[in-house]
DNA sequence: GTAAATTATTTACCTAAGTAAGTATATTGG
DNA sequence: CCAATATACTTACTTAGGTAAATAATTTAC
């Protein structure tokens, strides 16, 4: 019987981008773009391997949402030490923005939480983070 | 402070979607597609606003995503009653694979979740249906 | 010291899914 | 009956992210 838990994942991960993305309408900014500047706000200057190996994405999607984030003036990019490098910053725009938008980013995650308890909030998490790839065999798992 | 649980759920949903590719590439098929057969097994002919209302995504992605299982073999569409409908449906290689393909599915489904109990799934699919969008004003979600 | 291998980023091309606007068929109101 | 409205689907455009291959800088091996 299939499972649907995959599903609902799925679903919620979209409606979370959905509800972020309202908010961020204000700022012209999207949510990946949102999760970068959060990044950068956290961690301040980074590379941008630094930027994919945290959010746990590919290479080419930082180039191409840092690109976008260069173009509207959130974020700027300095050549390294490493030449190879491309050190990703805010700059004062965003400096002068990020605070304000983190708090309203919070208000509406937390608004879809609403019915979590703290408690269940941090359950939640856990039982999320027991799920990953099965680095094994087929055989062991098709005898479930 | 950020929470982090919308962060997770976005990880877990493509670390899924890219598991579930790599049984499907062997059919030619991508998770999406798969989502629709999936649909299609179980209620039989669908009309593509059915599938849409039952997968909760938009009427234009089913749209594409059926252009291409009909492109591919996998399925038909045919003329309802009602002219503006194009109701879909599996094709013979469709049916005589659908099995199999569910059952590799579920195996590797089964295995991101070996280390979660029953139990546990249940408790997590039931904290993720506790998430949804809150229909409420801002002012109320901020005194939190 | 230079050829070979590695690393950081980019480019090109693909799936996935959203919004807005367009088209064609059905339904409703006068 | 026919004009106005609603419905089902499609088209065009956008964000988001993945893979494979290319490029440029750095490191390693001989």
């Amino acid at each position: 019987m299939e499972n649907l838990l995959f599903h609902e994942i799925h679903q919620k991960s979209r409606l979370a981008i959905k509800e972020v993305n309202e908010v961020l309408k204000g700022y012209e900014l999207y949510s990946a773009q949102w999760s970068i500047l959060f990044c950068l706000k956290q961690f301040g200057p980074m590379t941008q391997k630094e930027i994919w190996q945290y959010l746990n994405v590919e290479a080419p999607t930082v180039t191409r949402t840092v690109s976008k984030l260069e173009e509207s003036g959130w974020a700027e990019r300095k050549e390294g030490g490493d030449k190879r490098q491309r050190i990703v910053c805010l700059t004062a725009k965003a400096e002068s923005k990020v605070a304000e938008i983190e708090e309203r980013v919070t208000a509406i995650e937390n608004g879809m939480l609403s019915y979590l308890s703290r408690e269940e909030q941090q359950q939640l998490k856990a039982l999320l983070k027991k799920i990953h790839s099965a680095e094994r065999t087929e055989k062991d798992v098709t005898n479930d």
